[in-house]
DNA sequence: CGGTATCCCTAATGATACTG
DNA sequence: CAGTATCATTAGGGATACCG
């Protein structure tokens, strides 16, 4: 990405970009489905067992979401009862390589960032 | 968010961590200001100025928020007119890494998404 | 089963005013 | 300049009920 630009052209360059995409992947359930989804696909209500804790709404917001943007690819079978499975595009399985490293960083860095907030609560937690 | 059930659920993986880390990342304007950080330190109002749109209230909540997870160092100089500038930490630094990879990632695929979006809508709107 | 529609509450955010 | 405090508006998200 190219951040050599001036600062008040941040909002013109790649950032909005990588805005939106975190946008999309920073919801608070886009990324456990897409970890899921990358072990195979998975039917709605499995993956809603899954990922505990998701309502019905906002797992299909959620997926409708991912849909959307191309990263997972649904798919209904007309039978009964109905059956529907969500699967990662190439799109989106491309998109678990990085957010795997970020991943990695997370877990390399978790206890620094738990430390920093330990400490930051204790510096300005004063009753 | 409880995810801590079943084995073969999404518990206590790095996804949780993940999540964490984009949850403060995938802030709107978090990466916005890691990213304006990242050439400089700044202060508060030049960050202002670069971050187009960003309210004096959001920028200062999002600033604390950086500043307690130890990305973001603030420095306050004790003069008249105040002022304070904001640096990136090392860990601060080492986050734009898998950051950039993320931006790179969406650069590249960026036209994807945006016709995977455009065919989604224009499949679905039919008024 | 896999949704959609509705209600309703809360958290998030902007706008504005004030301060060391 | 760099905030904090307050108010008002809105968006996010849970609970529930209903449908193909």
């Amino acid at each position: 990405m190219d951040v050599t630009k001036e600062p008040h052209d941040l909002e013109n360059t790649d950032c909005q970009k990588v805005s939106q995409v975190l946008a999309r992947v920073g919801e608070k359930w886009s990324i456990l489905i897409i970890m899921l989804l990358n072990s195979g696909p998975r039917r709605f209500t499995e993956i809603r067992r899954a990922v505990n804790g998701i309502s019905q709404r906002m797992l299909t917001l959620c997926l409708r979401g991912l849909e959307r943007d191309g990263l997972v690819k649904r798919t209904v079978y007309s039978v009964m009862p109905p059956r529907v499975e969500y699967e990662l595009t190439p799109l989106g399985q491309s998109l678990t390589e990085p957010v795997i490293a970020l991943g990695t960083w997370a877990r390399d860095h978790i206890k620094e960032i738990d430390a920093a907030r330990a400490a930051f609560d204790g510096t300005t937690d004063s009753p």
